[in-house]
DNA sequence: GAAATAGTGTCTTTTAGACACTATTCA
DNA sequence: TGAATAGTGTCTAAAAGACACTATTTC
């Protein structure tokens, strides 16, 4: 086997809900925010980027949540692979070739507030970011759309809060995440129909009007059945369907009356080949070897 | 920024539907299974494990087609990125360490057949699998999940069928997947509602009974939004979930009578982070500059 | 016409969503 | 006590699922 084929960088994409900017002066309802790094040499000078940096010897995430952590002292509350991006020209006239593996990220409120910002990084509100180095515009367009899917099915929207939050908040950062207001009496039961909140038995002060109860968000018991997390080493999630497990408990229905039974509050939006052949040069190991993946 | 840090592979899961093996001389229903190559080297030599090898001058996608191609002539009708593996430890003693970005292919039933196999390349029914090397098992668990969702929200299920099937046969590669049965008469009515497939005109013949109607793929327009799709390289499928998309005309419900709406057949099975923090040395380039991601 | 699967019709259950209404707090 | 949001109840619509039944072919 050859030596090193190809350099190997770790990029994130790390969300926040923030207030929209002062620009449209009407409700405060919060947007989803990205900081981004300006580039201080070619290619792409000047341009802004994703965070990231060379894999050093550390595992992916934790490169990931290295540079994160050195370029704004941030450590997102949630933290998934994406996607590897590798294709031979993605970044024209290096030499080797570079492959991104890219994760993303969520961060709550204050954690957010508190990121170390400086002249060359600074949030941007996805609605509105100017051109970008490489393909970060699409990389990022990905993990929004991703985001978003992953929000309706699974309970990672909390992450964009505190440790305690109201139901209203809660629903405001679906709301902002899809894009589109959902009944709040719904969202309610559904959300507690799922069984994945507690509350905390404070309420939240300083209203002008009755005080919301405040809620925590509660671990599903054993989510990770198989996969979803996967090493050992590495605490974060993985990028697929987390499907509301299945009762298989057909026959009998005894629901107590007046419950309504869980459900999920959302529904979806919408997405979905055969490869390129390649004939090539012969097998690529020793004499009479197949090739496998190491 | 330094040169190579890592040796990138690539690897793939290939998935077949195939005959139960004949120890079990029952019913003939089809079984999953996945072609594996006896190592000839150290480590894990003699061990099987998944076919693929390094990464040479070409996207990544294009790496796992030709290992393919290479190792037994295969060249899958659906190709898809499943994850990228690179723990700091995961192929020990190899100096510079292995990232392994790892895809999941699916292969119909005579493409299947025509496989090149050999001494060391065969097919193994994935629910009785011998130890395998490295971390390859739990790459195939993984892949399997993805597969068991996937089936659930797109329409891959027909990679595993020739050009025309029959209504029967597409149910029998979903029953096999989710490993249960399910309802042919709703089967068939979410099927063809669900706009995904178009008669040939044909039937099958050479059955003892009523000749069913052959069908074939009618490939969904615009499926590709915006992401999934990816680069204009790459015609691989994304992992995300496609969510069937909502449709959000509310008010009028004119439904022709004695029409089902389409749906999805099916639902769900289940399964669902904070990153470590990590100083070490300060950021990466030049002075004054914030890493970003090449 | 019996066997066997193809294919249709229709009812029930479950889930999602709309929306009216009551409750509680503060200014 | 009115403004304002918290929180509950109840109905309707749509989707999923069960299952009885008819249709068509071969032997």
């Amino acid at each position: 086997m050859p030596g090193t084929n190809a350099t190997l960088a770790v990029s994130t994409v790390i969300f926040a809900l923030r207030p929209s900017p002062p620009s449209s002066h009407r409700a405060p309802a919060p947007t989803i925010w990205v900081p981004l790094v300006r580039r201080q040499r070619q290619p792409f000078i000047d341009l802004l980027a994703l965070p990231g940096g060379p894999l050093g010897d550390e595992d992916l995430a934790a490169a990931a949540s290295r540079t994160l952590f050195e370029t704004m002292r941030l450590a997102p509350k949630y933290l998934e692979q994406l996607y590897a991006f590798g294709d031979a020209d993605r970044v024209f006239g290096s030499d080797p070739r570079v492959v991104s593996v890219v994760y993303w990220a969520l961060v709550g409120n204050e954690e957010a507030s508190s990121a170390r910002l400086g002249d060359n990084v600074r949030w941007h509100p996805v609605d509105s970011l100017p051109p970008l180095a490489f393909d970060h515009r699409r990389i990022i367009d990905y993990a929004l759309w991703r985001l978003r899917n992953k929000v309706e099915y699974s309970s990672i929207a909390h992450s964009f809060l505190g440790e305690s939050f109201t139901l209203a908040q809660l629903r405001e950062v679906y709301e902002a995440v899809l894009d589109r207001p959902l009944d709040a009496a719904n969202f309610r039961r559904d959300m507690l129909a799922s069984q994945s909140l507690a509350e905390t038995g404070e309420t939240l002060a300083g209203t002008r009007h009755r005080p919301p109860k405040l809620y925590r968000y509660l671990p599903q018991k054993d989510q990770s059945h198989d996969n979803n997390r996967f090493s050992a080493h590495d605490h974060h999630a993985h990028p697929d369907r987390e499907a509301g497990r299945r009762e298989l408990l057909s026959g009998t229905r005894e629901v107590a009356v007046g419950v309504r039974p869980a459900s999920s509050v959302l529904r979806a939006w919408g997405v979905n080949g055969r490869p390129a052949a390649n004939s090539g040069a012969p097998a690529g190991a020793a004499a009479g070897g197949v090739p496998d993946g190491e």
